[in-house]
DNA sequence: CCATGTGAATGCGTTCACAGCC
DNA sequence: GGCTGTGAACGCATTCACATGG
C-alpha cells in the first residue's frame, strides 16, 4: 500500500456521496464517469488504493465499497461538531438535514448574543459564546462550522482555537490566521462565483 | 505564455482575497506564504504566469497585482447572479455582504412559494420560480446560487439549465445531473466535515 | 465480452537553484 | 541584502495498455 494521493482522497470522499445516492445494484466505473466527469480509469485507480475486493465483472458492490472508503480514510469514528454564529447562515446549518449520516453529530450552537441563544428554536442546545471552552471540552467537540459575520470571524476562530477545536469550516469571507495545528476549510462564496466566471469564459490566452 | 495550470488559477483566485485583506504597502511572497501555507516559490511561480511587472525588491504592488490577476483570469467583466430557493440558507445569501466587489451583482431571488416571495424582505426583487426563464433572460443572469432543499435541487437545476444559466453554485447535498455545458461548483458541508475529519487523523496507513 | 485491477510510461505541476534587479 | 523571476530538474498523479476474472 503506497499511501493514497491527496487528490485521490478528495475524489473518494466525493465518491461516497455518489454511492449514497446511487440506487441499488452494482455501479460501474463508466457510470461513475458519466456522473462525475472523471475518467473511468482514474476512478478505478483511486479505488485500487483501497484494500479488499469489491467489483465483479458487473461493477462495484456499493455497500462494501462505501465501507472500504470509510475505513481507509479514517471516517469510521463519529465526530461531534458545533455551529458558531446563529445568524441566518448559522441557523440554516443548525437545521440542515444533510449530516444525518451518523458520522457527524451536531451537539451545540453558540452565539455572542445571549438573547438570541435564548429565543432561537433549535434541535440542539444553544450556548452563549463565552461557554465555548467549557462546552467544547465537556462534549469533546472536534469540529465547528464558523458562521459569524466577517468582522468577528477572526476573533471567533481564536476563541475556538483556545477552546481546543481541531477543525473549522469557515464561511466568513476572511482568511483566518490561526495555529497550523487546526485544519481549516474555507467556503468562500465569492471565490466560487469567481471560479465559475473563469470557467464559463474559456478564454485561451488573450482571446 | 504557456497557459496557466488549473491549480495555479485556483491559488491566484484565492490570492485575490488575501490581497483585498492585506493592508497597504508591498506584500512579499514570504508573507503570503505565512498566511496561506503555500511555499513562497509556488506563489512566485504562479505570479510569473501573469504578464506585467509588479514586485520590486520589497515585494508585490498590491493594486497592480490584483489588476493583473483579474484580467488574466477574465474577471474584468461584471456578472449577474441570482439566488434560487429562499429558505434560511437562500435568504442568508440574499443578504450576504461578501460580494460587493462590483464584480458580481445580485439581481434576483426565486422561490417556488409565491407567498414567500411576497412576504420576504430583500435588497433585490424576488420572483416566483416559474418566472425564471423570463427574468434570467431579460437581465442576462449568468450564475445562480442554488439553495433549495435536497429534494428539489435536481429539478430546480434543470429549470435553471432550461432558462439558460451558465454556472451554478450548488448548496444542496446532491450530485446534479445536468448538461456538461453548465459549470457546477458544489458546496457540500458534509464533505467539508469529512475532509476535516480525514485531516485531523493523520493516520499513516494502518496506524 | 464485460467489467475490474495494476505495473509502467507519460506528462504536468511543483520545487529547486540561480540569475537579475532594486 | 533583500526581493522577484524563471528555465531546468524533479517527483508524483494521471493515463495507458494489458493482464485477470466472471
Amino acid at each position: 500500500m503506497v499511501q493514497i494521493p491527496e487528490p485521490a482522497k478528495e475524489r473518494l470522499l466525493h465518491l461516497m456521496r455518489i454511492l449514497e445516492q446511487a440506487g441499488e445494484g452494482p455501479l460501474t466505473s463508466g457510470e461513475i464517469e458519466s456522473r462525475t466527469g472523471w475518467a473511468s480509469h482514474t476512478i478505478r485507480k483511486d479505488i485500487s488504493y483501497l484494500e479488499g475486493d469489491f467489483g465483479s465483472s458487473s461493477g462495484y458492490n456499493i455497500p462494501s465499497l462505501t465501507r472500504a472508503i470509510t475505513e481507509s480514510l479514517g471516517l469510521n469514528r463519529s465526530r461531534k461538531f458545533c455551529v458558531v454564529g446563529l445568524g441566518r447562515l448559522g441557523s440554516a446549518y443548525l437545521n440542515f438535514s444533510a449530516y444525518q449520516l451518523g458520522e457527524f453529530e451536531l451537539v451545540a450552537g453558540f452565539d455572542s448574543s445571549v438573547n438570541r441563544v435564548e429565543i432561537l428554536k433549535s434541535p440542539v442546545p444553544l450556548y452563549p459564546a463565552y461557554k465555548m471552552p467549557e462546552v467544547i471540552g465537556r462534549f469533546g467537540i472536534e469540529l465547528a462550522l464558523l458562521c459569524v459575520p466577517e468582522a468577528s470571524a477572526q476573533q471567533a476562530a481564536e476563541k475556538l482555537a483556545a477552546a481546543g477545536i481541531k477543525g473549522i469550516v469557515n464561511f466568513a469571507p476572511v482568511v483566518l490566521d490561526i495555529s497550523q495545528d487546526i485544519v481549516v476549510r474555507n467556503v468562500y462564496v465569492a471565490d466560487e462565483l469567481r471560479s465559475l466566471a473563469v470557467k464559463i469564459t474559456p478564454e485561451g490566452n488573450e482571446a
